[in-house]
This record gives C-alpha cells, structure tokens and sequence, in this order.
DNA sequence: AAAAACGACAACCGCACACCA
DNA sequence: ATGGTGTGCGGTTGTCGTTTT
C-alpha cells in the first residue's frame, strides 16, 4: 500500500505531500535543480536542498535521486557478463549487502544491484534443490578436504609469496589507477598452486600485504587482514558453476 | 486483438547508526 | 546521558513497457 498516494493528492504520479513534498517521478527540471545544488554545495546535507535549490523533495529523496541516478560516474547500459559474476560471487558470500557489493561494481548501485539480483536470480535462488545447490554442496565437502590438507601443510611451512612479482603487478595496477576496479585481480604462482592477490585499499603496499585466495578454495589470510571481514575472504565460489569447476575469482579488495 | 503475466527500473519507507549540541 | 538531525541501507511497492496466452 502506498501511504504517500493516500495522504497526499495526485498530480499524474507527481503527489504532493500534506507538508508540501512532492512525491513521484523526478522531472527533468526537478533534476536540473538538484545538479545544481550539488554544483554549488557538493554532495551532503540533503535538507538544505530543498530551501537552497528551490526544490519541494525532501532530503531522502534528493539524496536517492543523486545517487542511483544523477551522479555523473554512473556507469548506464546492462549489466554485463562479468558485472553479473562479479554479483553472483558478491552475493554468495555476503548475501543481501547491497552496498557492499555495489561498491565492487564503479559506477553501478546498490539499488541497481538489488533489482538486478531480484529480477534475475532470486526465484533461482530459492530452490534448494537445484543444480547450484548441488554444486555448493560439492564445494563445501571439497573445501573441507582441502582445508585439512592445508592445516597441515601450514602449519609447517610459511606461505612464501613471490614479492618481486607481487610489486611488478602492484606497480601496474597503481600506473593504471585501477586498484578500486576488479577487473582482474592478478595471479602468482606459488609452487603447485596460483594465488590471487587482492591489493589492501590503503596507500602503502609495503605495509599492507594482500590478501591470498588459493585456487583451490583454500585460503590463507595474512596479519594485515585482522577483522572479521577480511578474514570471511576465504574464496569464493560461482553460482554458475554447476558443473562442480571451481575456479579463482575475480574478488575485489574492501573499498574504503 | 485484448487481457494477463512478467521484467526492469525508479522511488518510497522504516530502521539503524553516527554525530553533535 | 540524551534528544535531534543527517545519512545510509535493505526491503518493498508502483509504474510502465514487453511478452505471452
């Protein structure tokens, strides 16, 4: 039920609330107001708005008009084949953390992520009995075998990562300005096994060290990694991937 | 051709949290 | 300590266009 189109009168789908809001569908001259706001003001203080800008909407919903629509780093068009992944594994394992996952995807939001993921796979989702399902549970029973392995290797070797090659892909990712973006997180060989390195959002590489996702789904998870977030990164699995081929991800780092 | 169902998207709501006086 | 304000988040709903029956 839509207590606004009660209270208030109709416009169209334009209402104006008792208080004297508008509700409904932004106009493009509604629109223009508020970049002009934001031109003059910046982003914040959402309840000026509507004194400085002349504008009757409330302060939530210049805040929602800016950010899901307006702001001009909003990437528009679908959502593309590696977006979608990128959702998928984001939501294997933080499940409905819009914003968290949006902030894995520049220039997409969180609302724009969440009506992706509703329209596209919540029905799917629900089937407990599917071929997902299935290949989750595959994994699970594979990542424990693993982890035993692992426990014990670990606990008699220290994971050695190739640092010089470590800072060559660092290097390049800083020279493209690219950290925040997981395109590709890169990839080192360390033995018998490839390591995904995602690079600590903070300015010094040297101090930081990086987070390790082994193919395999086993995880290490270095000193620098020391909340309870961080250490939830111990790979991640593809919805997709039913036929039981679990393969490195393409996860991103926390954005700040 | 018309109605129903569906999909995509925009926008609202309630709640929680941070900050400040 | 507390109440007010601003902001952000996740859930939900409304609208509209497209597809299916």
């Amino acid at each position: 039920m839509y207590l606004g189109m009660m209270a208030g009168h109709h416009m169209g789908w334009g209402i104006i609330e008792e208080e004297g809001w508008r509700k409904g569908p932004w106009t493009a001259e509604e629109d223009g107001l508020l970049i002009e706001y934001v031109k003059l003001h910046g982003e914040g203080r959402w309840n000026s708005v509507a004194r400085l800008a002349g504008l009757k909407r409330n302060g939530k919903s210049c805040r929602l008009r800016w950010v899901n629509y307006l702001r001009p780093e909003l990437k528009r068009g679908q959502i593309t084949p590696h977006e979608e992944s990128i959702i998928l594994e984001l939501h294997a394992r933080w499940g409905n953390r819009w914003s968290t996952i949006a902030r894995s995807l520049p220039g997409r939001t969180d609302n724009e992520i969440k009506n992706y993921w509703r329209t596209h796979f919540k029905k799917k989702a629900k089937v407990p009995s599917d071929a997902s399902e299935k290949a989750k549970n595959r994994f699970l029973r594979r990542k424990q075998f693993h982890n035993q392995q692992h426990q014990q290797q670990q606990q008699q070797q220290h994971l050695q990562v190739n640092q010089e090659e470590v800072k060559r892909i660092m290097a390049l990712l800083d020279e493209n300005n690219d950290t925040k973006i997981p395109c590709f997180w890169p990839q080192v060989k360390q033995g018998m096994e490839t390591i995904s390195i995602y690079p600590h959002h903070t300015t010094d590489h040297q101090e930081q060290g990086f987070y390790y996702s082994m193919l395999n789904g086993n995880v290490s998870v270095p000193e620098a990694s020391n909340n309870e977030e961080n250490f939830l990164w111990d790979g991640l699995w593809n919805l997709n991937d039913v036929h039981g081929n679990f393969s490195s991800t393409c996860a991103t780092g926390k954005a700040s």
